[in-house]
DNA sequence: GAGAGATACTTGATCGCGCAAGCTTTATCC
DNA sequence: GGATAAAGCTTGCGCGATCAAGTATCTCTC
């Protein structure tokens, strides 16, 4: 009777604060080696591995998780270190593409490494086992 | 060579990405049905298992990975609503005792019953099999 | 028991992000 | 082909959350 017997409440709530706290240790080491945030690493990501880095607003935005508004905003700094770089399209006057630049490029590629390393230090720097969603929460528990 | 090979990348981009999808749909269907948000149910929610169903700021925000300022401001519309009730403590004058009134604990019984039917019917009505992060994240995939 | 440092909280400034509204361009339908 | 609807993007507004700084209280040391 003490415990409510809701399986799915007690997954979701330990889910979100394991993520929360993860994503404050990428945001933090994310910042200050590569001086972006963890959310600005995964619009670049997206790019990273879209048909010819490039990719509208909409659907970057539903790519991340973002709002169009979000991602037009998010966009704006990122232009301005040129690690990305919008283009027109002359098939259809509306699309606004965001491309990704070669420096772009390398931020992914090296921010990448960051995040890979952060994570499995977390994890536990011993090769323990094959990773899995579950070790991780249990290390962000 | 395509696939760089970055295991807890992957796994860490893919928890982002359904964390944020979940942590969406449990704020619009919570603030619809209770007029609260996912992070306010958060808050209430460890104020109920706390002992006493009560906290200071500090242990509050410990306890929901929220910084000190975040959970001020947070309570502020709470007690607004007589969810939650500040006590000062006689013991130490700097401590501000955040408590659940009764109106709070049947705020956080009935919000908690919506969290789990949202989560339960998101991961596929069908008693398919144990709930798990697993079965969870791939529903959100 | 007095002063230095730690701790709890609040406030000010700022940022990120969502929603709603508005503008431009494209698609649809008669 | 012209009107109406739809799609893409940006902007205004507001909220939520952070950090830094400030105040009040407590603790520890001598």
């Amino acid at each position: 009777m003490q415990t409510p017997d809701q399986p799915y409440l007690d997954l979701t709530l330990s889910l979100g604060h394991s993520w929360i706290r993860l994503e404050r240790i990428l945001d933090s080491n994310l910042s200050n080696v590569r001086g972006i945030s963890f959310g600005e690493y995964r619009i670049l990501r997206t790019l990273a591995v879209a048909p010819g880095k490039k990719l509208s607003r909409v659907d970057l935005a539903a790519a991340v998780a973002l709002s169009p508004s979000g991602v037009t905003r998010a966009l704006l700094p990122l232009e301005k270190i040129k690690v990305v770089q919008t283009e027109r399209s002359e098939r259809d006057a509306r699309l606004a593409l965001a491309v990704l630049t070669p420096a772009g490029s390398k931020m992914v590629k090296d921010s990448s490494r960051v995040v890979e390393d952060v994570v499995r230090s977390l994890v536990g720097g011993s090769g323990t086992g094959k990773p899995t969603v579950a070790s991780l929460l249990k290390a962000l528990a």
